[in-house]
DNA sequence: ATGTCAATAAATTATTGA
């Protein structure tokens, strides 16, 4: 089974590339986020004509937005809201063999890394804190589950381009990488990404628009994360982190897919 | 390091969020 995923920064303006990467790496499962658009205006007719007729999307105007698009059955499609917020960034589904997936937008967190004075911020911690606790609450690290998405976190010193350089800056400060790991650890979620790439190795998933040209100044950061819980752990059988979408025409995201094989 | 995108509401340009 594949299960892939990918910040799309607008489903309906980059539906091509997603066309594209369906067509090329035939993930069993695409999980998506910022789709930027409510349900009703879904490009699902598309996905159905490739053979991934079981959606389950949660989406909403402008912003955020969430989706899970498989061709293998879903069940018990639902969704949960965080931190008192209908914003759309969480939907969930099960697999066959009772492989619960979770999809989750993490807030990016504004740009002052601290949340006495950036709501924001605040809100992301708060956000992170809500899971590590509904987590283990609600559900058993001996479950299959695969946690994936945009948690807009890169908790690895080799997960940006510059340690140093990034300590203040959203996204890699200690303690937003300090909240990850309490969520990670609360159910042993194994990184499983980081099961192929040693912690010594440069990796990223995500760059900046900004860049005058991202793959020459390679100042990326791994956003994107794929995790699985203790039972799958051993049946990740490869990964792949598609840095080349980075460069896709006419317009890239700027993140780019994640996807892990899994032997079940 | 503050550069670029995308969506929206309003009217070719500003705002907001990332």
């Amino acid at each position: 089974m594949r299960i892939c995923t990918w910040n799309i920064n607008s489903v309906r303006l980059r539906l091509p590339l997603v066309l594209k990467l369906l067509d090329e790496y035939r993930p069993d499962v695409l999980c998506l986020q910022e789709t930027k658009v409510v349900d009703d205006s879904f490009p699902t007719a598309e996905f159905r004509d490739r053979g991934y007729v079981h959606i389950q999307i949660h989406g909403m105007k402008s912003y955020n937005g969430v989706a899970i698009i498989s061709r293998l059955p879903l069940e018990g499609g639902d969704v949960k809201h965080w931190c008192e917020k209908q914003d759309c960034r969480h939907v969930l589904a099960t697999l066959p063999g009772g492989i619960e997936v979770h999809n989750l937008y993490v807030p990016a967190g504004g740009d002052v890394p601290d949340p006495a004075v950036n709501d924001k911020f605040a809100h992301k911690l708060r956000f992170l804190d809500e899971m590590r606790d509904w987590f283990p609450a609600n559900r058993s690290k001996d479950k299959p589950m695969v946690l994936v998405g945009d948690l807009n976190i890169a908790p690895l010193e080799h997960d940006v381009w510059s340690h140093k350089q990034l300590l203040d800056v959203v996204s890699h400060t200690p303690v937003e990488v300090e909240k990850l790991t309490a969520l990670q650890d609360s159910l042993s979620w194994v990184d499983a990404v980081r099961r192929f790439v040693p912690a010594n190795q440069k990796l990223y998933t995500w760059w900046s628009y900004r860049a005058a040209d991202w793959e020459a100044s390679d100042r990326g950061r791994r956003l994107d994360h794929i995790w699985v819980t203790p039972p799958l752990a051993g049946s990740l059988t490869g990964y792949q982190v598609l840095r080349e979408a980075r460069g896709w025409e006419p317009k890239p995201s700027d993140h780019v897919p994640v996807m892990v094989d899994l032997a079940v």
